[in-house]
DNA sequence: TTGGCGATTGGCT
DNA sequence: GCCAATCGCCAAT
């Protein structure tokens, strides 16, 4: 039996005025936004569900020491792509966040799949739904995210961007600060070991995309 | 020039 | 739950 395939939500991009010029508002803000990637015959997307921030003088950051080559995208304006490999195996994507010159990043950690979701499989080499991109390392494998896309503006047409929906959803809850109906909890960041304590990680509740133990979920 | 150490993941105990 | 894989960065040699 097949499932009639779910028509692609309506979508429109973020326009860089439009983003909160400072990395803790961003983080809670891209909850409940969307990711778009073009690929040649397919445009993949999914609902963020889960981001950190690292906000100016973050220890934790790797904008702390100041621009360098591999780093530099996060110095550049709010919206552009940070792209690099983490641990040698999996490459992180995150969003710059403050004005130009000044580093600053949100660390899009999972997002519910939308459209798209054979080629983020084929990605993936999963059938598994739950597995394609809940983790920053997943999410980036499923949309195909390279150092290539380093550096892109992701407030303008091309390969990957950053999107809300067109029509907003009918209010049938409250509004949450994210423009959807999501609740937004917020937590300590997931793997480090410097600033450990800064509650800078925001998610869905109950999403069952948000990565980490149950305990960073609920 | 080298060694330690990650903003992780997947496989195995 | 534990741990190896894997590689680029950076601090110290």
């Amino acid at each position: 039996m097949t499932r009639p395939t779910p028509r692609p939500e309506r979508l429109r991009r973020l326009r860089r005025a439009e983003l909160p010029v400072d990395t803790v508002e961003l983080a809670r803000y891209l909850i409940g936004k969307s990711v778009v990637r073009e690929l040649e015959g397919a445009r993949l997307t999914g609902r963020i569900v889960e981001a950190e921030a690292y906000p100016i003088g973050d220890p934790a950051a790797h904008h702390f020491r100041g621009p360098t080559p591999r780093n530099r995208s996060l110095f550049l304006e709010p919206g552009h792509a940070y792209v690099y490999l983490a641990y040698g195996t999996s490459y992180m994507l995150n969003v710059s966040s403050e004005e130009a010159g000044v580093g600053g990043g949100v660390l899009l950690r999972a997002i519910e799949p939308r459209d798209g979701i054979e080629p983020m499989m084929r990605h993936r080499r999963t059938r598994r739904v739950e597995d394609l991109t809940r983790g920053p390392g997943r999410l980036a494998e499923a949309l195909a995210i390279t150092p290539r896309l380093d550096g892109i503006d992701l407030c303008a047409a091309g390969p990957l961007w950053l999107a809300t929906a067109a029509e907003p959803p009918r209010p049938i809850g409250p509004i949450g600060p994210s423009g959807g109906i999501a609740r937004v909890g917020t937590s300590v960041r997931i793997g480090l070991t410097r600033a450990a304590r800064r509650r800078l990680r925001f998610y869905e509740r109950g999403n069952r995309f948000v990565s980490g133990p149950r305990l960073l979920r609920a």
